[in-house]
DNA sequence: CAGACAAGGCTTTTT
DNA sequence: GCCTTGTCTG
């Protein structure tokens, strides 16, 4: 029977979509159709009948990607897809650890532990061994487990390894911390793509069950995948082989997280018998971008090659930009998105700003907020770790698994409820003498001696609050719940009587989480919802610790766009912004050393271009204040992007906008043409409050010390301090506003 | 035991 | 330079 579906797909997503056995490999280059052709794949194996719902795993690594796959699919067909397992590695893993957590141990009520949780409780092993966490740092130690555990390297792999005296500390904390875990009902992220692996392992006959079940795996962004991924998605399709694999080697952007490129790359050796579909044909981007991209990547060795090419033939040349600083570079932003905005009839959300570092943002959001552009930032400090959220969510937590020892320690003494440190290392110390966790101990409070009995009663009660709330889990909805814990425990309180912005900000998002349990109560808990009975606290509790910022983010919000490369992959806009193309920032330095490490800056670069629909800009600063070494908030002059020198000519135009006074400079760099800027001269008049006609290199005289050259600038809350090198007098540091310097040419 | 102030750390990217 | 953590004082 042949379908419609294949109308709609050029010939070679069509030969994608009808590969039904064995294993496939789609290349699908940035733009390609990709998601198109995993769902039409998927619609088409459901549409012919030839698969149940039920027999498919689909994995991706964000939440939105896994929805809009989602939400396509059912677009497709005319019949529900309930029971197709569609999600991203650590939901899917999460999911198995409910069903199947009892064979290692675990309760189906288990927590997920973010990085946060996970450095406090590697503090609380380092306390009980006496390490001292001024010598190694409980996130270095952190890091290290968490890399062993990408490399899927156990505690004795480590151990045996461990040749250095940290490193054997290590071992001892590793050890200690997995025992820790196992106590709390609790796993990390990383255990969340391991576990399943030792469980395979241990029980081949639940291997087996899901192994038979899954009959058709489809995987997105494999190029992203680290060792973990490889086994999980090896494992499960080993007795039916129908692997279909999506991915792009030149998108491989998360080696630092363990992804292993070479996984992509051998893909055809693991499976000698796979087919080979190349996806070349761009629908995004204008012929221009994409060329200028290709020639960008075609300077990495380790890739498989591809050209990628578009129907919009033509386009608009990319603009370079360069800056006198990051003060600069915003008020180039500023110009860029208002000519844009006017140009192309464009809406705010339709032009994006990226950045290699979640720290420039903020120079970019001072502009933006001057120049009244409305801009919505992804990334940086998460809404899920806000301190305010965290306190909640560890309540929650608490009162879903009360082994989480991590959360209880968050909440027993806060709100303060005079149950201070010393008090609480008598619980520790009884909990640890009964061979019992921290909740047990509260519970058997009257039992413990030294305890005065004031405390036993504020104990008492605190716990006795949290057991009622508890009873209610079965019959109350999450949002219930969370609702009376926030009312019960006077959460809001301390930012409710404050007129601090911050504390507004905190009452704010506090409100904002406890609307999300509603919106989650309401879409799943319905009778006959689309997940009835799965509206449970627990539930939510998971989704929250695995969701991203760019699953929160609303792509319909009328405003600027601001998040680093790294987070908009996947993403499209009609305008895309790069900014911080310096040599050192992007590249960063600690990559030149490294070829490998400088190919995944490359890939990074390419990963933004890619982005672009219609109009990129590149744009750079000529001096950037920067964290280097111990010299902190310094500035620093740069160069630009070697990465900028790799785009050939004809597809790109350089401007410069090397000014602060009131002439403007050449570049020494001959290449670079030098223009007048249109500059915003309201933004501009309030940067010379700043004394911005203060440069280093520039020369000076000064009334007493005579002639001197400023050798540093620093901008602080006191003003402008100076250093300055007189002939006379040496160095000295001078605060602008007193010290009567006159610029010389 | 809580609030105010100082010192120290940090900044590459995140499920 | 800014934010988080630790220490001191009331």
């Amino acid at each position: 029977m042949p379908s419609k579906l294949l109308d709609d797909l050029n010939p070679a997503q069509r030969s994608a979509v009808e590969h039904i056995n064995g294993p496939l490999l789609i290349l699908a280059g940035a733009g390609s159709g990709k998601t198109r052709v995993l769902t039409y794949r998927i619609g088409y194996l459901l549409e012919q009948r030839m698969v149940r719902p039920y027999e498919i795993l689909a994995v991706t690594f964000t939440n939105k990607a896994a929805n809009e796959m989602k939400r396509r699919v059912e677009g497709l067909l005319q019949f529900p897809i309930d029971g197709m397992w569609i999600g991203t590695f650590h939901s899917v893993c999460a999911r198995i650890l409910r069903i199947e957590g009892a064979h290692l141990g675990y309760d189906s009520n288990f927590t997920i532990y973010d990085q946060d949780d996970q450095v406090r409780q590697i503090q609380q092993v380092m306390e009980g061994l006496n390490i001292n966490q001024s010598i190694l740092k409980p996130r270095q130690a952190h890091y290290a487990i968490s890399d062993s555990k990408n490399k899927m390297l156990g505690p004795e792999q480590y151990e045996r390894r461990a040749g250095t005296l940290v490193e054997r500390q290590i071992a001892k904390i590793y050890w200690e911390y997995e025992t820790a875990l196992r106590r709390n009902n609790a796993f990390d992220f990383d255990d969340l793509l391991i576990k399943p692996l030792d469980l395979f392992t241990k029980e081949p006959a639940i291997l087996e069950k899901y192994q038979s079940k899954f009959k058709y795996i489809l995987v997105d962004e494999y190029q992203d995948t680290n060792k973990a991924h490889y086994y999980l998605v090896r494992q499960l399709s080993a007795k039916h082989r129908n692997i279909c694999v999506v991915g792009d080697e030149d998108q491989s952007i998360y080696r630092w997280r363990g992804a292993d490129i070479e996984n992509i790359l051998s893909f055809e050796k693991d499976y000698p018998d796979c087919e080979v579909v190349r996806l070349e044909q761009n629908y995004r981007s204008t012929q221009v971008i994409l060329s200028a991209a290709n020639s960008v990547v075609s300077n990495n060795q380790k890739r498989l090659g591809k050209n990628l090419w578009s129907r919009k033939t033509g386009g608009e040349k990319i603009r370079v930009i360069g800056a006198s600083d990051e003060g600069g570079e915003g008020l180039e932003v500023v110009n860029v998105i208002r000519s844009e905005m006017a140009k192309n009839r464009l809406s705010y959300n339709d032009i994006a700003l990226l950045y290699r570092t979640n720290a420039q943002s903020r120079a970019l959001e001072d502009k933006l907020r001057r120049a009244n552009i409305p801009y919505v930032i992804v990334g940086g400090t998460r809404f899920y770790e806000r301190k305010e959220i965290k306190d909640v969510l560890a309540y929650l937590r608490v009162i879903v698994n009360p082994r989480d020892a991590v959360a209880l320690r968050r909440i027993v003494n806060y709100p303060a409820r005079g149950i201070g440190m010393t008090t609480q290392q008598k619980l520790e110390q009884y909990a640890a003498e009964q061979q019992t966790g921290l909740y047990q101990a509260l519970l058997e409070v009257l039992e413990i001696k030294d305890l005065s009995s004031g405390i036993k009663d504020k104990i008492h009660s605190f716990v006795s609050t949290l057991e009622t709330i508890r009873k209610e889990l079965k019959t109350a909805s999450a949002f219930e719940v969370a609702a009376g814990v926030v009312k019960t425990f006077a959460l809001k309180n301390p930012y409710e009587l404050s007129t601090l912005p911050d504390d507004e900000a905190r009452l704010e998002n506090i409100n904002e989480l406890l609307n999300s349990i509603a919106s989650f109560t309401e879409a799943r808990g319905a009778a006959g919802g689309e997940f009835p009975g799965e509206a449970t606290l627990e539930k939510y509790l998971e989704d929250v610790s695995l969701l991203t910022d760019v699953d929160r983010w609303d792509p319909g919000f009328s405003a600027v766009t601001l998040m680093t490369l790294h987070s908009a992959k996947g993403l499209e806009f009609p305008v895309v912004i790069i900014c911080g193309m310096e040599q050192g920032l992007f590249p960063l330095s600690r990559t030149f050393g490294n070829p490998d490490d400088l190919e995944e800056e490359r890939r990074l670069f390419y990963v933004g271009m890619t982005r672009a629909k219609d109009s990129l800009y590149l744009v750079w600063a000529r001096q950037r204040r920067r964290f280097s070494g111990n010299d902190y908030g310094a500035s620093f002059i740069n160069t630009s992007s070697k990465f900028l020198e790799e785009i050939p000519e004809e597809y790109k135009n350089e401007e410069i906008y090397d000014n602060f006074g009131s002439q403007y400079r050449k570049s020494r760099q001959q290449r670079i043409r030098f223009e007048e800027s249109p500059r915003d001269v309201s933004a501009y008049a309030s940067e010379m409050l700043d004394h911005p006609e203060y440069k280093i290199g520039d020369w000076v005289i000064h009334d007493e010390f005579g002639r001197g050259q400023i050798l540093g600038v620093e901008r602080g809350s006191a003003g402008t301090r100076l250093s300055v090198f007189f002939k006379s007098k040496g160095l000295k540091k001078l605060i602008a506003e007193y010290a009567n310097l006159r610029v010389v040419e």
